[in-house]
DNA sequence: CAACCTGTTCGCCA
DNA sequence: ATGGCGAACAGGTT
C-alpha cells in the first residue's frame, strides 16, 4: 500500500495515542519484520513510556517515546497502521501492538516486507539521520537531481526513480506518473536525459509528490483527481492526454505503464 | 489453479 | 569500490 502519501496517511492513524502512556507491548520477536532489531530492549523501554511525536520521511516513519526511544516503521508492500479499541487481541498478521488505556496502536503486515527498528539513547539513530533529502526540501536541487541521474547514468530512469537514496517516497505508480508528466520514456538511460528533460523531470517529481501528499495524505479514500496515472495504469486504459493505448512492460523490476506517443524514445529496449 | 502485486535487500557480475 | 540486474522474501488477491 505504501508510497509517500500513504505513509503519511498511516502515520496519522496513531495520532490518537499521542501524549498517552504505553501500558503493554505485544509482539512476536521471531517474525521477519523484526530482523536485526533488539525486541527485548524495545519491549523494556517502550512499556511505561509515552508516545510523544511521529514523523514521516519518504517511506520511513519514526515514532518517538519519552525516555529517548525511537521506533522506526517501514510498511514494505502490505504494511498498515491502525487503531483498535483498548484490550484488542492481535490477529494473525498484527505483529506489533502498543496497548494504551483507551486504545491499541496496531501494526499489521501480512507479507512482512516491512520492518520495525528500535533505538534507545541520546542523539538520533543512523537509520533515521542518514535518510536522503526530501523531495520537498531545498536540498532537492537541480544540481542534486542531475548528479544523481549521472551517477546512475546507465540504468533506465524508471529504475533510478525507484531508488530511495535519491527519491525518497517514490513508488511504482508515482514513478510512472512523474515520467508521464515529464514526457520521458521509462526505459531512457538516466544519463541520456537532456537539460530540458532534467528540468521537466525534477518539476514533475516535485509536483506529483506535493499533489499526492495534499490529497491522499489528507484522505486516503479520495484518489487525487489532478493526477492521471492511478486510474490510467489499470489494464486497458489510455493516455489521458491523447487517448493512445498505454504500453506495459517490466522495467527496473516492476510493471511499468507509459504512453508510447507522448513519451517517445528508447522504448524499444 | 496460476499469475500477479504499491518494496527492499542480497549475491553475482561488470 | 561502485553500479546494475535478477532473485528472494511471504502471503493475499484476481
Amino acid at each position: 500500500v505504501p508510497e509517500l502519501a500513504e505513509v503519511e496517511y498511516y502515520r496519522k492513524q496513531w495520532d490518537g495515542g499521542l501524549g498517552r502512556r504505553i501500558d503493554a507491548v505485544q509482539l512476536h520477536a521471531r517474525k521477519r519484520i523484526f530482523r536485526g532489531t533488539d525486541t527485548r530492549a524495545l519491549v523494556r523501554e517502550i512499556t511505561g513510556s509515552r508516545l510523544v511525536a511521529s514523523t514521516a520521511r519518504g517511506k520511513q516513519m519514526v515514532f518517538r517515546f519519552s525516555g529517548g526511544s525511537w521506533l522506526g516503521i517501514h510498511l514494505g508492500m502490505t504494511g498498515a497502521l491502525r487503531t483498535e479499541a483498548a484490550g484488542f487481541r492481535p490477529l494473525k498478521h498484527d505483529h506489533l501492538v502498543l496497548q494504551q488505556a483507551k486504545r491499541a496502536l496496531v501494526f499489521r503486515d501480512p507479507r512482512q516486507f516491512g520492518r520495525v527498528r528500535f533505538y534507545h539513547g541520546s542523539g538520533t539513530p543512523e537509520w533515521w539521520s542518514e535518510a536522503a533529502p526530501e523531495i520537498s526540501s531545498s536540498a532537492f536541487s537541480a544540481r542534486y537531481v542531475s548528479d544523481f541521474l549521472d551517477r546512475h547514468r546507465r540504468a533506465p530512469i524508471k529504475a533510478v526513480l525507484l531508488l530511495q537514496s535519491g527519491f525518497p517516497g517514490v513508488g511504482n505508480w508515482m514513478a510512472d506518473e512523474i515520467l508521464w508528466r515529464a514526457r520521458i520514456a521509462p526505459s531512457t538511460p538516466s544519463g541520456d536525459l537532456t537539460a530540458k528533460q532534467r528540468t521537466a523531470f525534477r518539476r514533475a517529481t516535485r509536483f506529483v509528490s506535493r499533489e499526492a501528499l495534499r490529497i491522499i495524505g489528507h484522505d486516503y479514500a479520495d484518489p487525487p483527481k489532478t493526477l492521471a496515472h492511478p486510474r490510467a495504469l489499470e489494464r486497458g486504459r489510455c493516455c489521458p492526454r491523447d487517448g493512445t493505448g498505454l504500453a506495459r512492460r517490466t522495467i527496473g523490476g516492476r510493471t511499468t505503464a507509459w504512453c508510447p506517443k507522448c513519451q517517445p524514445g528508447s522504448a524499444a529496449r
